[in-house]
DNA sequence: ATCGCGTGTATATCGTGTATGCACAATATA
DNA sequence: TATATTGTGCATACACGATATACACGCGAT
């Protein structure tokens, strides 16, 4: 449980978790078939309430990234290296469109997008 | 007036119409001095109320982009082009910052996400 | 079998923030 | 000064995030 959950951003708890969750899964970080922690156990690890984090896992099953068994536990889905880039760049540029979107709104053009980007990513 | 107001996006109302406001502005699409529409007839033409208006004439005001007289209007700031400029790249950094942040934690290197993004920039 | 422990699940509640309508104050103008 | 036009303030309805508590399911020991 590497989580790392910022309470000044504005994203949702729950959010976090998720979206952080999926990219460990999704960098292969998190094997397929070994198990999360239990929600109780996760709960306390992140000093959130139960009922956020299981609002994650939730999430993460609706993605196909996880399954539940009830009375066992989560698990992680097996997913093929193909598989997992494919998913992977799906959530990307699912959200990278609603950026692009914005930055296009101020008139900006591909390459200046490029170039402050290149200005901040470190 | 030319906003478009989606009911499905996430952000809210207020924000949609502050963010496009401030992108006609900053693009130089709003001359400086020149007045707003009254919040009403604002209202009337973006199908919202009153009340989501102001808040969003509001965000503006405290970003220095407009200013408020009462019982007369509301005003565009008059801006040099280099501190339009400036505003605008200040607005779009911010929000690129958590842009970047959500791709790394994907484990994208700058390569990889200027690649995605030539791939649906359009 | 069944009891107990560990697992996920469902219900009720509270706080915050979005969006709204209606009544109020300030300004301009005739 | 009367009246229309402008922005402002308050009280309410609703949706969503976050929480605690009580419930249901599954497995292993007795």
């Amino acid at each position: 449980m590497n989580i790392r959950i910022s309470n000044t951003s504005e994203k949702p708890i729950y959010q976090q978790i998720f979206e952080q969750i999926s990219a460990q899964v999704l960098k292969g970080e998190l094997e397929g078939g070994y198990s999360l922690p239990p929600i109780r156990q996760a709960a306390v690890e992140l000093q959130v309430s139960i009922i956020t984090v299981k609002k994650a896992w939730e999430e993460l099953e609706r993605s196909g990234l996880i399954y539940t068994v009830t009375g066992k536990g989560c698990f992680i889905t097996e997913l093929s290296p193909d598989r997992m880039i494919e998913k992977r760049n799906e959530m990307i540029l699912k959200q990278m469109a609603v950026d692009i979107e914005y930055y296009r709104s101020f008139g900006l053009g591909l390459d200046e997008v490029v170039e402050l980007l290149k200005s901040i990513y470190e």
